[in-house]
DNA sequence: TAATGGGTGCACT
DNA sequence: AAGTGCACCCATT
């Protein structure tokens, strides 16, 4: 089999074919190499290379983009050899430059920095860059960066985990996906839409489902926050790595993780961050729309601002517009709206953090605050105006002690969440989903600037302001602090038509909630800030760089980095095999098809499919000293198929479900 | 692709086949099944299962002795089908019984029972089964139970680690490989030693070396021990969960957590322990052999006992005569030598913990003892005989609050250490490699018989007596209890040829060192405790079970835990999907094949070659949403060679330079 | 504390 | 994106 070069491979000789090349190792006492079956069964025209059984652990990799195919062959001696197959490609693999878009204008490290309050922008837009946050708090304590983390995070539906810390060190990581959550529900539904995978017999292959247990679909992904001590400067650095998922993005106000953090925010007195949350809960309980946008535009009469449910109309929506976001997207925008800063009651010091510019420490129903649920606090004072002391919204409070004075507000920036489980969306409070405009209902104002000014060399966006209709369901702001809601302006825009700036006094919660419920998001709904590219998500790429194609000849390359864990036992570890150490030379990426993902409630739009495929294949032998068997061969033809076409249907699907319009982004910046 | 029953598969018009099994699925829109393309991609005449690659991941798996191939695809979905090419194995798969031996006389679950000064019996002959340890103190706390099975399994170069834990139970397992372990001078020497590895160029195969750092091999060594605390027994019950191991037993003094062991042992006043463990350290450091071998013996006048440097006349050593000793191995030998138990100072209480029968807390040195170093313990008074209290041999001490009470001896039974980082063997000071008997020269008196007796039911070995000449090199038993050298005694068996022996008085530290150097081990030397049969080495189990080839039919069978991570991130987890929760449905294993062994340093001789592949194959694809590219089409077209009889040349190697002698075993309960 | 299996946060090394 | 030891979990039966 496979000795003749008509590469035709029959799979009932697949076991002659094994035992040939295994007689031909085991021939030669000394033959310990992968290469030296290939040597060895030069006897016939083989289609394939052939890989001796010897070998403990090997992995075959298609390239995104590229006609070649990687095995990997990792042998307990940490020695790695990797087969390339292939046309050597000329795709720059180094490249972080987004497809389709002008390289951004980015530090030469390709890395941009974002204040935090402007998370969502470098979120949505700098997949392939490093993303900086600064300013950050100088945290005295280690501890103290996973809840600043949380404030931002958590409205953008990540909750973080530390993956790895240690004096100098924070790693976060998304939480771990909960295992079971592809029912069996969930699997009837995907099969029966799937008339695959129902196939019982389909060319000699059948088909069966296993009713086993559903096990945790692994801890793939790539998204990390990195924050390290510098010792020079004194102060924590914190950076985005991966700035992409592996899963869709939810706000869970049910986590244990956030019952605690929230809880953390009651006993710090963090009031404006326990209101923030209490709405994020609330709408999130209420499958009301929790989403935000940085709306760029480069109209040239704004700064570049951050809006909660801002609304645009349907007709700017636009393919085209997603296209623009992503070339405006790469470029950096520095320290936009670090003026909106929370400021909460304890944290690190902020000795050598920038002081805040405007906050308030709103004491008013503090104690309320710190002990009822958030729910309760969201809901008191049911039907009622809230009291809005409007001699607040200009009290400006310094609060040089809290390590959060320089969190930016997360909810201005955020709520890039998908609801309902990112189900088609789900809406019945929405009554218009157009012509809405929430422009900064939750912002707070940039009084002050930053030193190189949004006007000067940064983007320059501003929100399309529309008038908002809004009604029904009362009280739900009562406790809110909701002088914040109209305090906080884009100051070069006339976005005040928020109920509470029309008549604060006698703006009720259901006025808010219908406010806030209204939605026309342009890339907010179901979408996973993935972006166009995926070249930067690199997990296999220490694993398949081991094997190069040149001149049609494959080529073997030993890599001791090029490791595969298969056989391993369960613990709490991740895959290091998959984890790579240099975004440059890895442009693979798993990603679960846009089929399989939506099986999994994995929905995707506006961004990249990757379809991935791993085959591992290994062999194992029993020998008995007294016992010599016959050397057995075995081959495996595997075909591996890269499609790159099947996105675009899942694009259309969610577009078509969930009307969703892509980031609005108009750059005036170039 | 495989539409016809030809089975014949073509390599180039695999990616043919790809192409359209991916655009099927991109076709309909509820395509989220693998196997969709199976159904869809039906116009070819493929004569191989195709692959999407939106698979997120797979697996190629070649079964031992058996000719099938497997692949595993898992989808995020959670689901997972695999694919088994290959006639209907008859094999039972479920079968635990060794090859070529008769099946053992074990429980019904497959599992037998060892006392703990047993466990080198068990860990060499029961691989396939679990090895249950009772007796088991009572510990009243969970965290006594490590340094409990520390004192066992470090003697058997086995260095243990928590891998999971809660209230009621204590997973071991091996402690991870240290990353860095081969060195480039290592590698070099397998690569002069194999041809193969350095042929450039076979069958358009160029093999390259890249230096890289060498990283950590994972975390694969199936080898489990788990302490469960039954609420009905009110007592903890521990198991060897997976004998066998992926790496090469050693016992590294330097490790840390050896270190700390040994610190708790001098905190303890733990001497005996302190004793035994520094005469392992000295050995260790002076590449002096560390093996002993239970030596089961059929002539009926023994019971059956271990010992410390058992030395066999080489004429008895054969390789039946390790057909023998796995045939007997097999059979349950329930709480031998349990009366051989060393008492300490601290620990759990005893409360229904059987008392020690025979011990002796030597307070002799114990100052000394609990603050030098192991080697300086170990190297005191040199040149000088030790003074051996002789007074002491008798004194009993009943130390029932010791939750080591019950920790037998394991000097006794294990030292199943392979040594010179499992090199040729080293030993210099050796004169003589035959004719030595150490027999249970450490071994402590069985002066208290089980209940069920050693001569009723259990099998019953003895030591074959020789004597032994010794000489040379001084003071290394200076400190030493040297009572603990002759007191401890089979019985049956006059093996008092040490030379405290004869002159306990006047014995040498080199004479003892001379004494113990001498090695004939049967099965001692560089032995992975891998016995002739994996098939209870199951990491791949749940992986590979979901494929079935069916009258000359490929069967892909869902399976919701055959979950393969390929893609993950670096924590600290193992990796789950290749723990394997059942025995009896995963005979592979991932052992290294002898070659790739050695060019690891991982020798093995007298044990089953466990020949693995393992192949994984990735593909990924960006797609632009703007952009659809054209279709890739891909092939792999891989010969896996099984390979039986490599091993025969690592065992003529390793008996060449080692003289090693596997284990004798008389079998005399039939 | 029913028994048994597995996932994973996160600090230690 | 250190790798992993370990504990706090959860899941299934
Ligand atoms: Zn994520
Ligand atoms: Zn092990």
């Amino acid at each position: 089999m496979s000795r003749q070069n008509n590469n035709c491979i029959d799979p009932t000789t697949t076991d002659a074919m094994l035992e040939e090349t295994s007689s031909v190792s085991s021939a030669s006492s000394t033959t310990t190499s992968p290469s030296s079956s290939s040597s060895s069964t030069s006897v016939g025209n083989h289609c394939s290379p052939s890989i001796l059984k010897n070998h403990p652990d090997a992995s075959a990799t298609a390239a995104p983009n590229t006609d070649k195919i990687q095995l990997n062959l990792m042998f307990p001696s940490n020695q790695t050899y990797s087969l390339v197959m292939g046309p050597e490609t000329k795709q720059p693999r180094t490249s972080k430059q987004k497809q389709n878009a002008p390289p951004p204008a980015q530090t030469e490290d390709n890395s941009v920095t974002f204040a935090p309050d402007n998370i969502q922008i470098a979120l949505n837009q700098d997949q392939n860059t490093l993303i900086h946050l600064d300013p950050v708090p100088n945290f005295n304590d280690k501890a103290d960066i996973k809840p600043w983390l949380q404030k931002i995070f958590y409205p953008q539906g990540i909750e973080i985990v530390i993956e790895r810390s240690d004096n100098t060190k924070v790693i976060f990581k998304c939480k771990a996906a909960k295992k079971g959550r592809s029912s069996n529900k969930d699997k009837n539904q995907a099969s029966a839409s799937d008339p695959t995978v129902t196939t019982p017999n389909v060319n000699h292959v059948l088909l069966k489902k296993k009713k086993k247990r559903s096990v945790s679909r692994f801890n793939i992904c790539p998204f990390r926050i990195r924050a390290t001590y510098s010792l020079k400067r004194k102060k924590w650095n914190i950076v985005v790595i991966n700035n992409t998922h592996s899963h869709p993005l939810k706000f869970n106000p049910d986590s244990e993780e956030y019952k605690k953090f929230k809880l953390k925010l009651r006993e710090d007195g963090d009031l404006e961050a326990i209101k923030k949350f209490d709405e994020l809960e609330y709408k999130t309980r209420k499958n009301l729309p929790i989403q935000s946008s940085m709306i760029p535009c480069d109209c040239g009469l704004t700064n570049e601002i951050q809006s909660f449910n801002i609304v645009l109309p349907s007709g700017r929506t636009a393919a085209n517009s997603n296209d623009t976001a992503t070339a405006t997207s790469s470029r950096p925008i520095k320290k936009l709206l670090s003026a909106n800063l929370i400021s909460t009651s304890n944290g690190g010091n902020n000795n050598n953090v920038q002081k805040p510019r405007t906050r308030v420490n709103d004491k008013r129903n503090k104690e309320n605050l710190l002990k009822k649920t958030t729910t309760t606090n969201f809901l008191t004072n049911n039907g009622t105006a809230p009291a809005i002391p409007t001699n607040r919204v200009n009290s400006l409070v310094e609060n040089s002690n809290s390590m959060t004075d320089f969190l930016d507000d997360p909810f201005n920036s955020s709520m890039n969440i998908p609801m309902n489980d990112f189900a088609p969306f789900n809406l019945e409070a929405v009554t218009n989903l157009n012509e809405i405009d929430f422009t900064d209902i939750f912002n707070k104002p940039t009084t002050l600037q930053q030193d190189d000014g949004p006007f000067s060399t940064l983007n320059e966006m501003h929100i399309h302001d529309q008038q908002t209709p809004y009604a029904a369901d009362m009280s739900i702001f009562s406790s809110l602090d909701t002088a914040s809601l109209t305090r906080f302006q884009s100051p070069m825009h006339d976005v005040n038509d928020s109920p509470l700036l029309r008549n604060p006094s006698n703006t009720t919660n259901s006025e808010m909630l219908d406010y806030m419920s209204n939605q026309h998001t342009t890339q907010e709904n179901n979408v996973i800030p993935n972006n166009g590219n995926n070249n930067n998500n690199t997990t296999l790429a220490n694993e398949l760089d081991v094997f190069k194609m040149v001149d049609g000849e494959l080529k073997i390359i030993e890599d001791d980095n090029a490791l595969l864990k298969i056989n391993s036992t369960t613990g709490r570890h991740d895959n290091p095999e998959m984890t790579n150490t240099s975004n440059e030379h890895n442009p693979y990426m798993f990603h679960a098809s846009p089929a399989v993902q939506a099986e999994g409630q994995f929905w995707q739009n506006n961004i990249t499919n990757n379809d991935s495929i791993n085959i591992t294949s290994s062999m194992n032998q029993i020998t008995d000293n007294t016992t010599n068997t016959n050397s057995n061969i075995q081959s495996i033809n595997m075909q591996l198929i890269e499609l790159n076409n099947t996105s675009k249907k899942y694009d259309d699907h969610n577009n078509n479900n969930n009307n969703n319009i892509n980031s609005h982004n108009h750059n005036n910046s170039n």
